[in-house]
RNA sequence: GCUCCGGUGGUGUAGUCCGGCCAAGCAUAUCGGCCUUUCGAGCCGACGACUCGGGUCCAAAUCCCGGCCGGAGCACCA
């Protein structure tokens, strides 16, 4: 086990780390809960921070209020505290404007920055060609001026913005000079009409890495060009520069994640909620019954290299289910249920282990079952594929499937059981699973927004709100005592 | 189009910085066997990869050049 344990895989050491730790951070937005794909920022910026100690800053980035979803602030710490990431300061980054409104008058005065009014297009045209905007080439007192009407609001919407100087002449004219402040005229959930003047996400995440005292940055490479704009200001202040690491980008296929959509979905009952089965919601995977630690897992599996990937479900699944299986609870779920006359004079008794290979006292309970005379129900599926032959019929016996009815043949393999089953090796019977009695209706909701209709064992209501492993089935989270989601397979 | 990044089996990765111990490790999937009643778990075995072409070198997955393929950025989003 220890061993084990040492062969797991690692994440590579970070450079530069001090005694004192390391100070990372969680940078969502509030536009929802997070999903599947927050949680590999979130777990590999925890890993990190439980390495080296120091402090794992969540900062909501809420600098869009087009963008924000008012309950997403707490289901954001919600998720966090699910995925077992125990962060230690919470930032929120609407509370911050009079930070971002000095910094930003020191960099016009520093003549870093400037205002401007000239059309976005014109601007975007010159920055091509690496040529100037007039108000680039003002006087700070010029600018300063328009930034304090910018402030105060004394701009509509689209006519004026904020500029951080970069170099005209970069290479990449991505890079190029980036708009740091807009104006925006809808309220903010938080702020109301308080400001006007918003800082474009650049400009407020420069600011707040240096002031938070980040030493290390790690988040996709969609941010590559970005951390060159960010370094810029830090270059004008002279701060030190956070270590940064850009993993590759995961795609998520077969998957909702797309918050917009979902929101919609909600509206109009395409989904039941943030956690409907279908979803790449944490809340939707919580749901379905995964163990956080499997997602844990395979994001240090998945480790932080650079190329882009495709998350892979299959492993993913496997991971959880090395760590549910044991715990799970077996029960017979008959899908499509294939109800088969059982004309038998006599008792047969099937004690059918609940958890099949737990050592632990306590947990040995069987489900006892007495069969006569009356009804054995198994699924169509098994119907259709063994009509006319022999099985067996988990813990119960050596069956022969007839149309619409069933008859015993033995117990055990003997000369009675060999007979309908002449040109079948022995012990190669299929073992199928069954109902008789004590079943109920059940129905399970899968993710890919299909349901299955079946019966269940009364007594997996025993057990409601764990994962149950289906047998021949499936792993299925138990919410009530009629329906359950599909955990995987 | 401009700037930049990357390409290891079906999938996810280790190794690439500091060439040799890599005729390439692990996981997952698939197939087979065992556990004498799960299509689960566990154990054992099989299968299967260095994007292509040049170059450097005694030696290249690892270094260099080019092609091909993939991705990112070029927002008054984050």
């Amino acid at each position: 086990m220890t061993a084990a344990k040492e062969d797991e895989k690692r994440l590579p050491d970070l450079p530069n780390v001090e005694n004192s730790g390391v100070v990372m951070r969680l940078a969502p937005s509030p536009s929802g809960p997070l999903h599947i794909g927050h949680a590999r920022m979130s777990i590999l910026n925890d890993e990190y921070f439980r390495r080296y100690g120091g402090k794992l800053i969540l900062r909501i980035e809420d600098t869009n209020p087009a963008n924000i979803e008012p309950a997403a602030y707490q289901m954001i710490q919600d998720d966090l505290k699910w995925l077992e990431v125990n962060f230690t300061d919470l930032v929120v980054q609407s509370k911050r404007f009079d930070i971002y409104y000095d910094e930003m008058k020191k960099l016009i005065e520093m003549g870093k920055a400037y205002v401007a009014t000239t059309p976005t297009e014109e601007f975007k045209a010159k920055k091509q060609k690496g040529m100037p905007i007039k108000e680039r080439d003002e006087s700070p007192e010029e600018n300063l001026e328009r930034w304090s009407k910018m402030v105060s609001g004394e701009y509509e919407k689209g006519e004026v913005y904020a500029v951080v100087k970069t170099d005209l002449d970069h290479p990449n004219p991505a890079i190029r000079d980036f708009i740091a402040f807009r104006i925006i005229d809808i309220p903010h959930p938080l702020e109301g009409d308080k400001y006007k003047a918003y800082p474009m996400m650049n400009f407020s995440v420069a600011i707040d890495d240096h002031y938070l005292g980040l030493t290390h940055v790690i988040r996709g490479k969609d941010h590559i060009a970005n951390t060159e704009k960010q370094k810029y200001i830090f270059g004008y202040r002279n701060w030190k520069v956070p270590y940064y690491l850009h993993y590759g980008k995961v795609s998520i296929e077969h998957s909702i994640l797309k918050t917009s959509l979902i929101k919609k979905g909600i509206r109009s009952g395409e989904f039941s909620g943030w956690d409907d089965p279908k979803l790449g919601t944490l809340l939707a995977l919580k749901k379905r019954g995964f163990d956080p630690l499997a997602i844990r897992k395979y994001y240090v599996e998945s480790g932080i290299g650079s190329v882009d990937t495709t998350f892979s479900w299959e492993i993913f699944y496997s991971f959880n289910r090395k760590i549910i299986d044991n715990r799970s609870p077996r029960h017979f779920f008959v899908n499509q249920p294939v109800y088969l006359d059982f004309d038998f004079e006599g008792t047969l008794t099937a004690d059918i282990p609940l958890f099949p290979q737990s050592n632990r006292a306590g947990e040995h309970k069987n489900r006892h079952y007495t069969v006569g005379k009356g009804t054995i129900i198994i699924s169509s599926q098994d119907y259709q594929k063994f009509n006319g032959e022999l099985v067996r019929l988990k813990d119960l016996g050596y069956f022969k499937i007839e149309p619409d009815e069933i008859h015993y043949v033995g117990t055990s393999i003997n000369e009675d059981v060999q007979k309908w089953s002449p040109n079948k090796p022995l012990g190669k019977v299929p073992i199928i699973h069954w109902l008789s009695g004590n079943e109920i209706p059940f129905v399970v909701a899968k993710p890919d927004g299909t349901v299955d209709t079946g019966l269940v064992e009364k007594n997996a209501l025993n057990y409601l709100g764990t994962v149950h492993q289906f047998e021949r089935y499936g792993y299925v989270n138990v919410l009530n005592e009629k329906e359950g989601y599909f955990t995987h397979p």
